[in-house]
DNA sequence: TTGAATGCAAAAAATTTGCATATTG
DNA sequence: CAATATGCAAATTTTTTGCATTCAA
């Protein structure tokens, strides 16, 4: 990632310390939900951001390109570091637990949505929903988280 | 779909008015938000459906198997009849369009998870993002619905 | 008749917005 | 100094829940 403070205020924009502690705090939980923040925030010493901030500011990040989100279920976005979001996110509908993988993975689905619709994919945007290995060995499927 | 009054009585459920009434609303609909089935039910000669009674007989109905949701985008879960859910669903970043593509399209992919990650994938649970062939072709993304 | 379902109103959760004040550049 | 950001509180939006009443079986 270049500087920062350059990319913003390319843009007009400013660096706080509220953005900075954001972007630690996001670095620190490599995936994190908005009120995620709030709380990881309010433990790096300084005093606690209002949630609206942290809105605002992951807003703006995201569109500088700093940091990017993915839908891993109904409620949460999460957001992590443009650096970091180079894989895709699965799911378990039982367990809940959050798989990686390599994007690479799904060239040859992206492929094919590509020739047969014309369609440009981005597999990392939303998470794949399914069955761990653990859960689906029990072959009991529940709810959604 | 069997007999959807048996499939409900066989659990303890019933079979009212209102349960017909969502269910043809969302034969209609194809895919339909809640509130978006507010409306219409609305708009079928009878008196409009309070959105809990709404909320709850979409759970409901899909315990029992008869319709089934998938996340579209950021808000919007949508229902459709499990009959038509056989497909998986494309949703473009900017201009919003949702293409259905058939769940074959994405079997290498599914394969990959399995061999790679022992994982089960239910890709017609959450959309594809990315962006449509018109808008792919015009090369200027925009932001989430 | 009796337990399940409905409707309404109130409660929750998650975001968004208005506005006065503080801060960055 | 000017314009962008912040914080707080209030407004939205979406979904859930409690409870008295109604209705399917």
């Amino acid at each position: 990632m270049k500087d920062l403070g350059e990319s913003l205020r390319a843009r007009g924009m400013r660096l706080t310390p509220q953005r900075e502690r954001i972007i630690d705090a996001i670095q620190v939980l490599g995936h994190a939900t908005p009120d995620g923040l709030a709380v990881a925030v309010g433990r790096d010493g300084g005093p606690g951001l209002s949630l609206s901030t942290i809105y605002r500011n992951l807003e703006a990040l995201e569109e500088v390109g700093v940091v990017s989100h993915t839908h891993l279920g109904h409620h949460s976005p999460t957001y992590h570091l443009f650096d970091h979001a180079d894989h895709l996110h699965l799911v378990c509908l039982s367990c809940g637990v959050v798989i990686e993988s390599a994007v690479t993975t799904a060239d040859p689905f992206v492929g094919n949505l590509l020739a047969l619709h014309g369609f440009v994919a981005d597999v990392k945007h939303m998470a794949i929903h399914g069955w761990c290995a653990a859960c689906s060995a029990l072959a009991t499927p529940v709810k959604e988280p």
